[in-house]
This record gives C-alpha cells, structure tokens and sequence, in this order.
DNA sequence: CATCAACCCTGAGAGC
DNA sequence: TGCTCTCAGGGTTGAT
C-alpha cells in the first residue's frame, strides 16, 4: 500500500530521467518520465476513480493539456498540467503504467491517458479505493495535509508542540494526514520501534526529547524506504524491497532485533498494529 | 476534540 | 479440489 516513499519512488520514475536520484533504476526504467507529454485522449472505466469533476467533465478538460511537472505532497503523486492540476491517491491497490498507446488493457485498468507521443499513462486499482482529482487550485486538495515530514521547517521543538497541543494516542495521530501527512501502517509502526514508543502513548504525554527521538525516527525510516524504492508487501506494488527490512511490520511472533523478545500484534485504531512490549513500554519506568 | 464504527473493494489465506 | 468465510488497508463520514 502506497506510502510516502512508494509514491515518491512513482513520482521520480515519472519525473524525466534526469531527476532520478539513485543509481539502481530496476522497474523504474519500465516508467519513463512523462514530462512534457501531452494529452490527447481519456478514458475512464471505473467511474467512482474519478473524485472531480464528473467524468465527462474530468475527460474534457484534461485533454490537449502538457504535464509539465510530476511532484508529491503526502501520499499524493501530482501532475502540474498547462492549466489544472491532477491529483491522484493511490490508497490501498493503486499502481501507475507507462507504456505504448496500443498496450492491450489490464484487468482492473481504470483510467488511462493517452499521450500525443504514442505513449499512455494508465491508473490501475484492483481494490478501487484510488481517486483522481482535477483541480484549478492543487489547496483544494492538499490545504487538509499536516506539514511534509522532510520539511525543514518543521523542526523539533516545532513538532513536541505539534504533539503537545493534541491529546491522542501516538498511532493514530500519526497516521492522521492532517497531522503530519505520508505515514501509513507500516512506516508508522516502523518509526514507533525505533523511537521506542508504545503505539497508544498519548502524544501529550512525550517529552522534548521522545519527540526529538520520534521525528528522527520518522525521517529515518522514509529515507531507508525511499532509499529501496518503497515496500511491495501488496501483491501490487512492485519494485522495491524494504519488506525484507522490517523491524515490526508483519512481524508477529518474530524476535525482537534488539532485545530478542517477540514482537506482538494488537488492533489500535483499526488497524494491525506491531510492536515489541519491551522495547516500547507504555509506561516507561525510568 | 477524541474515539469508534461503517463504508468502499478485492483477493489472499484459512477452514471445511 | 473447490467452496465459503474472514480480513487487511487509507481515508471519509457520521455518531457518540
């Protein structure tokens, strides 16, 4: 499931070559970038992928306009066109083609563009949970998001103020978009190991420095995932390989990597969430 | 404001 | 083998 790295690892691929920053292309080389490309058709087989506008609208507008820059804010991959810009979320089952204009369709296609250069853009979704957007004004979409983790400005002791002034527990704030925007279920469990902080510590419970430590921790494991190109543990998402360097994340019953006791499973906020009771007590004794 | 349940979907995996 | 059942997962919405 697409987080932050996995969409940032989609945006370089579609980002011309030039912007790829890692040698180790792999699957990348099957997305050339799209900048510069212009739309010539659009077609869309599952209404519902279509958040806005209306899909005759969608398909109308978007044509005859150049993606002229490929960027990302959250788990949103974002295409700057001559006039709108398109926002696509990729939630659970979401991947992006690039291939020739005659391609033979896949099951579970549903919205494809078509480029002036022979080429076509096509957004697959099994789960259909994936939407695009249109917009005249990208605040439209992304004025809902919480600061971008990377963001400069968002420093420490900006951010123990951030967890300070919210009273929730620390999981689910984090997965929260508003809050902080990128972190889904696995690079959240991930970063709470590594800080080694229990998943329902209310966040205004953390000191300076458990946020100084949270935050690291946070940038620290979006860099390793972006470093490996993202997680495949979908049957969908391809490409990467930071599945095999979980600490926690589907690790139910392993052995903890740093004190050796076994990792546990529990239900917070709806979701599977996996921690090691030692290493992140809910009640430090220090 | 915080919490929780339901919803949207499919396919993988378990159980029979 | 093949069927049915359960479940995961992000984000939105509505209820408490």
């Amino acid at each position: 499931m697409p987080e932050l790295p996995e969409v940032e690892t989609i945006a370089c691929s579609l980002r011309n070559p030039v912007a790829l920053p890692f040698k180790e292309l792999g699957a990348l080389n099957e997305r050339p970038g799209i900048v510069g490309r212009t739309i010539a058709s659009a077609m869309v087989l599952w209404e519902r992928s279509i958040a806005q506008p209306v899909p005759a609208d969608f398909c109308r507008d978007i044509i005859h306009q150049e993606i002229t820059q490929v960027l990302r804010r959250g788990k949103y991959l974002v295409l700057r066109l001559t006039h709108d810009w398109l926002f696509i979320h990729l939630r659970m089952s979401g991947d992006i083609r690039v291939e020739p204009l005659a391609s033979e369709n896949q099951v579970h296609d549903r919205v494809i563009l078509g480029f002036a250069d022979g080429t076509r853009l096509v957004f697959n979704d099994p789960r259909k949970f994936g939407r695009l957007w249109l917009v005249k004004d990208p605040l439209d979409v992304w004025c809902t998001l919480g600061p971008e983790p990377f963001d400069e400005e968002l420093t420490a002791e900006c951010f123990y103020g951030m967890l300070q002034r919210r009273s929730r527990s620390i999981k689910p704030l984090l997965l929260d978009q508003s809050f902080i925007a990128g972190l889904g279920n696995i690079y959240t469990d991930e970063a709470l190991f590594l800080a080694g902080i229990h998943p329902l510590r209310k966040s205004n419970t953390l000191g300076p420095g458990q946020a100084a430590g949270l935050l690291s921790a946070i940038r620290q494991v979006l860099r390793e995932g972006i470093m490996r190109n993202g997680a495949s543990i979908d049957w969908v998402y391809r490409g990467g390989d930071f599945q095999n360097y979980f600490n926690v994340y589907q690790r139910t019953g392993s052995q903890c990597p740093r004190c050796g006791g076994l990792i546990e499973r529990s239900v917070v906020g709806q979701r599977g969430t996996h921690y090691c009771p030692v290493c992140q007590p809910l009640d430090p004794v220090n």
